[in-house]
DNA sequence: CATAGAATCGGACACTTGTCCAAATTTTAT
DNA sequence: ATAAAATTTGGACAAGTGTCCGATTCTATG
């Protein structure tokens, strides 16, 4: 029946679900514009496809349903912020410079991705009604818990537990920073980054 | 024209508003439940008037429309949360006291009423997408930010700022508890206490 | 008791939503 | 080049939304 070998069938069909997979993240990247702006709750697919210059059907052509490509977006901050926060802890070694790279890497991301992450804090809130969003959730929050545990080993000041109240104090910090970038009043890099290292000077 | 005095109908006339502040109240209590339940996103007006037993147009005959509903409803949320609060303040004096109340107070929150804080969280989101909310949810704030100042004062550890930080710092792991008694993990008052005990011993 | 005004009801209204699909177009494989 | 498959389109569809209003019932006032 068929001409080809099965390894090619394979690499084949293996080629189709990555282009798939990369035109779903370029979707999703698309749509993140909009969920930024108008937050979960107001964002329809309309305002996505109107501002991503995408036809309505497209997007469930994509995605399963409304849900699987929000979460989508989600995985793509995880990916994002994640890893930046790990690349600047990998480079700096001893107290003092780790607590700094952390206050720091914090403080730019405040500035450069507020909008980013009041989007994130919304589907965080979601998922406390709607457990579809709670394993994506549940998952980027480990993974930051793991960060600060890192960040604490590297400090020597290793403690059990650090890393979830070490996550939950450090959370209330940037929240609340973020919420003020957001809604007024705006601080400098170095305003947001010494309060930050103070809370990590006593956590650590 | 008019057979009765001024002041007469002045005073019916407050009785009247009086009486519909009331009833506005005893609408907006019904509403909590089904706000509480389903989240701002996922409550219509039909929800919460089906759940209150409450006909759509009564809705609106006391609200001018949606907004100004949940509006109400945070407000009360305020008035308990925030009054208990400084009632438990009152009673204590002294460091350790004051910090053994708090925490208990709080932790007391936690198990009782996880799910009206669960709104709050969703409202106080809300708020950084629809300007609309955010009034009420800044006046709340100041007023969490003025208790944990007071008690700053009373374990003589009042410093600049105290109220701002503490409030960000103690909120992460306040909603952190929360999340946790929701979504899976709940822990009883001796635990939840301890923990936020641990917290409030740093930060005072 | 009569009657004006408040309170309540149930449904109409215009609009938005997520979902889905048949047809048209483009890409890929033979 | 041709057939087959994947992609893209534009719109239909039903369900759900907030808002509003005419009709009805209740309540207090003269």
């Amino acid at each position: 029946m068929s001409t080809v070998a099965p390894d090619k069938l394979q690499a084949r069909a293996d080629r189709k679900t990555r282009k798939r997979q990369k035109k779903k993240d370029r979707i999703a990247r698309s749509a993140m514009q909009a969920l930024q702006e108008l937050g979960y709750a107001n964002t329809s697919l309309r305002d996505i496809a109107a501002r991503a210059d995408l036809s309505l059907g497209m997007l469930h052509y994509y995605f399963e349903d409304r849900t699987q490509l929000i979460l989508h977006c989600v995985s793509l901050y995880k990916a994002a912020f994640i890893s930046g926060l790990e690349e600047a802890l990998s480079d700096a070694s001893g107290r003092e410079p780790v607590i700094n790279a952390l206050a720091n890497a914090l403080a730019t991301s405040i500035i450069e991705d507020a909008s980013t992450h009041r989007l994130w804090y919304d589907i965080r809130g979601q998922a406390m009604f709607d457990p579809a969003f709670r394993p994506v959730v549940a998952d980027i929050e480990a993974s930051l818990m793991a960060v600060i545990e890192t960040a604490a080993e590297k400090t020597g000041s290793a403690r059990p537990g650090v890393g979830e109240l070490g996550y939950a104090l450090i959370d209330g910090v940037f929240r609340y920073q973020m919420q003020n970038q957001v809604t007024g009043t705006p601080r400098n890099h170095e305003s947001l980054a010494n309060e930050m290292r103070s809370v990590l000077e006593t956590l650590f």
